[in-house]
DNA sequence: AACGTGACAAGGC
DNA sequence: AGCCTTGCCACGT
């Protein structure tokens, strides 16, 4: 269980843990929309689900939140909260180039390995 | 068990 | 190029 509500770890692989388990697979200097999470995770449709499993990430792991945008290529959180300009300044980091808030999805946007499971 | 919430997404204007 | 509305449904209370 990668999450904690507070006090007690949530369920077991509850939708969340499932959500986080992609998350911590979009490389170095890529990102990913709440909606491709959602998708990749067996919940397709339910980006809101992404973001909320991201809000409940407790400081100190090693899941790199900030690799996750909207599918506007911006980032969701507020601009007045330290965590939007973190996550722009983790992001600059990783060598992704803002214009103006938003991120070119067309060139950042990970692109997961494709599941052929054809025998 | 019902109800409101939410780091979203897509469409209409 | 934005803002508003609607759909989505697991979570927490």
């Amino acid at each position: 269980m990668i999450y904690k509500n507070k006090k007690k770890y949530i369920k077991h692989p509850g939708s969340y843990d499932r959500i986080l388990n992609v998350v911590v697979k979009i490389p170095y200097g890529k990102v990913a929309t709440y909606g491709q999470i959602a998708q990749l995770a067996g919940l397709e449709g339910q980006s809101r689900l992404a973001g909320y499993a991201l809000h409940h990430i407790p400081p100190g792991t090693n899941i790199p939140w900030h690799r996750v945008i909207n599918a506007k290529g911006m980032i969701s959180l507020p601009k007045v909260e330290e965590g939007y300009h973190l996550q722009k300044k983790m992001l600059m980091k990783e060598r992704i180039r803002f214009k103006g808030e938003k991120i070119d999805l067309s060139l950042y946007r990970w692109n997961p390995e494709i599941k052929i499971r054809s025998g």
